[in-house]
DNA sequence: CCCTGATTCGC
DNA sequence: GCGAATCAGG
């Protein structure tokens, strides 16, 4: 896997919209193995794990150089890590709803210079069957981040709002096309925006 | 069973 | 450094 700085970029970026690693991985054509790798190794910052490995190993048993209890007088300042901007209506990215269509705040690999759109069909071959449609009462709005915004909407219409680069990126705006009536993307995008779950498991074997 | 993320270890 | 395998909790 060639990390460049834009993969790492979108890695950092759906990393902190509190995409879950699989969800990540998918977008960016990878495992979900890749991403927590990748994001440990990056020193990104966790997330909440359902778990905490910490029992012996079977495997191999990893002898370090004992972990003395020199407990450095540990603060608390451990507050909300995830501090999430917040958009307006929908949730950030809730990694607990399952079945779900891709979080409408994320953003999916950039269409410029990503593999993933044009690979995300091999192993999502999303089949179009259950309409991703907005959850009844989520409406997904143009939640806008606080980036460069160039020209906030001269349309007062919807507009596709499909991230193009990189947020915080001079050349950072959205797709901008119409989208489709009840979707926050254009059709184009929907497609590769909306991904469902339950599909990988049989890609690999 | 499904999902999730974390860690380990061979490469 | 990378990621599959594995582990582990909901």
């Amino acid at each position: 896997m060639e990390w460049s700085e834009e993969i790492i970029a979108q890695l950092k970026d759906l990393w902190a919209e509190g995409l879950s690693t699989a969800e990540i991985g998918r977008r960016l054509s990878i495992t979900k193995n890749a991403v927590v790798g990748k994001a440990h190794r990056l020193g990104l910052p966790p997330r909440p794990s359902p778990i905490r490995r910490n029992g012996s190993k079977p495997k191999a048993a990893a002898d370090k150089t004992d972990t003395p209890t020199a407990t450095p007088t540990a603060p608390e300042a451990s507050v909300a890590r995830s501090a999430t901007p917040t958009p307006p209506a929908a949730q950030p990215a809730q990694p607990a709803v399952t079945a779900t269509p891709a979080p409408v705040v994320a953003q999916p690999a950039a269409p410029t210079a990503t593999p993933a759109l044009s690979v995300v069909d091999d192993k999502t071959a999303r089949k179009e069957k259950a309409a991703p449609v907005a959850r009844t009462g989520t409406k997904p709005k143009t939640l806008l981040r606080s980036i460069s915004d160039p020209e906030p909407q001269k349309r007062r219409g919807p507009a596709c709002c499909w991230p193009i680069g990189d947020p915080g990126t001079p050349g950072f705006h959205f797709c901008g096309a119409t989208p489709i009536p009840g979707k926050p993307y254009c059709e184009e995008h929907a497609q590769i925006a909306y991904v469902r779950l339950r599909d990988r498991r049989d890609s690999v074997a």
